[in-house]
DNA sequence: GGAAATTCCGGGAATGATC
DNA sequence: GATCATTCCCGGAATTTCC
């Protein structure tokens, strides 16, 4: 705990201070100095963003956040007009200098206005916290960056800076405190969700600790993209049944589109963010990412039960349904994730002749609307 | 026309001027005050509103409006800098205390924020006419007057009030103009516009010239409510076939609950405001303007042309259609609107024994959507 | 505790910007 | 003129306010 880490330095200071005499004057500013310096540093990195704004933020939508500083009970006891925390919104460039800078430059231009942005900070005797809640805050418009060339909107990374200045308690040191949410995509509209949640999904996955804000591999291998989906499909599924090799190998293919690797070939391979989330699969209105999300989507609201209890097969082609199926029972079927239509489930069925031919068949795919209105799912 | 008028005037006013000796100092004093007196009173009834905003208003949406300044070509042609019109929320007190008063009196309090609530007085010389014209005006928000007793939001009237300093040209004289939209009902979502624009209706029908604003009588003779549902239907569904006696007399059973009474008896009794649209009707959920409101939507969606061509009866009691169809052969139905469902059309028809026993069956109530799924109306 | 009033916000549709 | 981006706003649902 960092409170018990100030109790040492502070009894460090105390002993130091003591044996003034002894140490010399040189010395002991010399000591002193560094003293401040850690101690300084101690206290910025114990203010801290307990509630993370949203990674994917709407404009005109109410949101929540909060921030706690670890040693403000210890340090801040004294203070009787409350302390004011800030929230702004920062540019990704904005947020580089703020990382470059030692010193806290005051922001020049803002990218949006944030309402409600000034909070107190509580400090909580009962509880023993410092927090400031920020509740009804709201991003009234945003100001985008100039994009170079193909880039859209729902890729540009920003943050909230979170400030306040405080005094500590022991020799009144005025110190400024600032700390960084985690990158932030903003949107005006829902249709932009999707395409924001894999700029938020890419970045968290892979970007590096301690990076400059907010630098991200442009690709990564495909095992660790294939990491990243199971998680990701386990967590918003709310499944402990992740993703099977035969699931990676289909999704590999649908990915990379390359019908003709075999699922050793794309171990090794690398996808990158435009095969993820830009370019459109060929023949179909929309990239990897956004059908997948669709599937997501469907899965989550529909099928969780049946993929839990893998009824579903879900991540299969067509042409392999044909090759299972064509050796299985009559009436055999399986589920199976639409290719062609974002967030459906089609049923493939087998029908075979008298004569032992075998008909594959693919029913239209069912969105979740359909399923609801027959109340499935 | 008015410029013709204050051509005339100013044509008196030479005149008198250059009779001016011979007509004495007091005279042509008192002839001067009266000049400006008329001059003034033309000069401001000819500021008006040329596009009313919205009746029912609805805070958070967009809304046009214009005001018109006639005598402006002629007498405002000098100036360079352009007069600026404000549009202000007023409530029913300060307008009629505007009223009263001659003079100019200044906004207290305002009940709402208007943005972009100022515009440019533009004179056009091609079209010769001077307009201030509110584009992208907005109601922010409304403040509500404490109600008495049982008063709803949507029975309060408000209204728009107009205003700008102008200094006419000949003279320079300044003088300040300002007008009053007609009373507006404010609110704050789509399921209040029913009951505001039943207030609507009933001012806008039954409030006299000149009045006190916003008085209204409380109750009117039936006749003219009639009068004024029929108009009402016709504009609204957009057909020349209008209400026809049986219908009133159904309605007015409808709307007094009473059944026993005669056509004759209605057409003396007088309706009040609480009978239109405050009471429920008794065994429904919903007033008699809520359900005639309805009944409107409908027919002007769906019903439009089968009304037109006179093949729905629709008001019309359950009983008396019994009464039709047990002496019609089998198989003949009609259309009724619905008595239990807003907005709902049923069919009802007659299933006649071999016996020669008639039994009449109402069809569960279509309403809007039921119909636009089958693609009818 | 229920009705009235309002806020919140998803998402369709219209509009505006951009290449 | 197609796509991207944003604004506009309806109306369901949640929340708050007022009796």
């Amino acid at each position: 705990r960092c409170e018990s880490l100030v109790e040492i330095y502070f009894q460090l200071q105390q002993q130091v201070l003591a044996l003034g005499a002894e140490l010399g004057a040189e010395l002991l500013a010399r000591l002193q100095e560094r003293f401040s310096e850690v101690m300084s540093s101690l206290v910025k990195s114990s203010f801290l963003v307990e509630k993370q704004p949203p990674q994917v933020l709407k404009t005109q939508t109410k949101f929540q956040a909060g921030i706690r500083f670890l040693l403000g009970p210890r340090l801040l006891k004294a203070s009787a007009k409350p302390y004011m925390v800030r929230a702004d919104m920062v540019t990704e460039k904005q947020a580089r200098e703020l990382a470059l800078s030692v010193y806290s430059s005051t922001l020049s231009e803002s990218t949006g206005e944030i309402m409600h942005n000034v909070v107190a900070l509580e400090t909580n005797p009962t509880s023993g916290t410092c927090c400031a809640n920020f509740k009804n805050v709201l991003l009234k418009k945003i100001k985008r960056c100039e994009r170079k060339g193909s880039e859209s909107v729902t890729e540009e990374k920003c943050a909230v800076l979170f400030s306040t200045t405080v005094a500590l308690s022991p020799g009144n040191l005025s110190i400024h405190l600032q700390v960084l949410s985690l990158p932030i995509v903003v949107i005006v509209h829902g249709n932009q969700d999707n395409n924001a949640k894999a700029t938020v999904l890419w970045d968290n996955a892979f970007s590096e600790m301690d990076r400059v804000p907010f630098m991200v591999a442009e690709r990564v291998p495909w095992e660790k993209m294939c990491e990243t989906l199971n998680l990701k499909f386990m967590a918003e599924v709310q499944t402990t049944k992740g993703l099977l090799k035969e699931h990676y190998f289909f999704l590999a293919q649908k990915i990379f589109n390359d019908h003709s690797a075999s699922p050793e070939d794309f171990q090794n391979r690398s996808v990158s963010w435009a095969q993820f989330n830009k370019e459109i699969l060929p023949g179909r209105g929309f990239t990897f990412w956004q059908w997948f999300d669709g599937v997501l989507d469907l899965t989550k609201r529909c099928l969780k039960s049946y993929w839990s209890d893998r009824l579903i097969v879900g991540f299969i082609s067509k042409q392999f349904v044909c090759k299972l199926l064509s050796s299985a029972p009559d009436g055999t079927f399986l589920l199976r994730f639409s290719d062609s239509e974002i967030g459906g489930v089609t049923i493939a069925h087998v029908m075979r002749g008298k004569d032992g031919s075998s008909q594959v068949e693919n029913i239209q795919p069912f969105s979740a609307k359909d399923l609801s209105i027959r109340s499935l799912g």
